[in-house]
DNA sequence: TTCATTTCAGAACAAGTGTTTGACAAAAGC
DNA sequence: GCTTTTGTCAAACACTTGTTCTGAAATGAA
């Protein structure tokens, strides 16, 4: 955090302003800039700074190009990810009857999702609250990641519109009557009617991160 | 992706083309880049929208600043993340022993995590192996993020090295020696004896993609 | 049509910024 | 001791790029 300490090397002072203003700014920082950052007060020491850096493979510096730098590797470095890895999902939360469902209006509970984990499909999140899914080992207060589709397959988990209400249950049939079963003893299957029952998508993953 | 196409309104197409630009150059373009991009010839128009853009609250523009433009609202539009919200995890593969434990040589196998439900703890990926945890609700395959920590407490689930081998088992103790136990029936609790076994952390999170 | 408004082009200007050069001091090597 | 190397600085220069201005072309209203 101490960014310009004296035992600090000019150069990694310089590359360490530069990964810093990129995380808080979004863009480069100019040559100038990085000056006041690092604690030098020539352009020509910070441009020869940057030349090297290019040269050690830690940063793209694109000769003439304004504010252009790029940090390098910088995923195994910093942790940090690269847009197209991630995709914030929302959760959707109390459904109000009559609204439309897939208008999440708040973001303010929503999980990042690695995007080679659902593809190119178009999910959300679901809260599960109670325990009648327990015995597929879906717990209380665990996020469900739901793959938006209109039909399903017997034996697929799904999340389900009934009167309003969202639940998850599996689907399947019995006698040759569609229903959804729950996975716990306690709860009996509900029959799936194709009148109130109107089905969101199906579950493709699960996040938890209550306390175990 | 048809960026220029005529039916589509010119500040739409800037609009577009710097979210374009900055996806796959991680800089900002110049408003003679945009120009070329958007099938404008005069930097005048671009400046223009670029401003109405800002109003709008759709970018943000730096007036005099070079290459400075940021698109706000991104999470909701795009879904991409802020480099700060996500922390790449890496997934502890197979241990070979003698070999220091947290040396994650390859990046591979790894996940993004929301920062905001590790803290700023060091945490780590390890992916379940068997149906031993079955009873805590932990199924095989499933990734588990374990925040490093050398101690524990009776009741928490964590990971463990025996003999070089990593495992997962709720700590807690028999008639007041300590042991590992399994969350299934069919398996014994293991004697934990600090020779043997070395604590890696705690399971603090969970993310399943499997097939339910 | 005619006038007003919007949109864009082209040029010119001004400011930010990358780049180069030369100089000086401290450190290192002989 | 002297010379070479390294690190820094200051200043000047040149190019990129943001900004403004004027007018032409397109569009729309009356």
């Amino acid at each position: 955090m101490a960014a310009t300490s004296k035992s600090e090397k000019a150069i990694d002072r310089v590359y360490n302003y530069v990964k810093l203003y990129i995380k808080e700014n979004a863009f480069s920082p100019s040559v100038r800039d990085i000056c006041k950052g690092a604690g030098l007060k020539s352009t020509s020491s910070v441009h020869a700074y940057l030349r090297k850096l290019d040269e050690m493979g830690l940063i793209e510096y694109r000769p003439g190009m304004r504010r252009a730098i790029i940090i390098k590797n910088s995923d195994e470095e910093t942790g940090t990810a690269t847009p197209a890895e991630v995709v914030k999902l929302p959760c959707l939360g109390k459904i109000t009857a009559g609204q439309p469902i897939y208008a999440f209006e708040d973001y303010s509970d929503s999980l990042y999702v690695n995007k080679s984990v659902i593809g190119s499909d178009e999910c959300f999140l679901l809260k599960v609250s109670g325990t009648s899914m327990i015995n597929a080992h879906i717990m209380d207060g665990d996020y469900l990641i739901i793959k938006k589709q209109s039909d399903c397959q017997e034996g697929d988990i799904i999340a389900a519109l009934i009167e309003d209400e969202a639940t998850v249950k599996r689907f399947g049939y019995l006698n040759g009557d569609p229903y959804l079963f729950p996975e716990n003893d306690m709860y009996s299957p509900i029959p799936f009617n194709t009148d109130a029952c109107r089905i969101l998508g199906k579950v493709v993953g699960l996040h938890r991160y209550s306390i175990f």
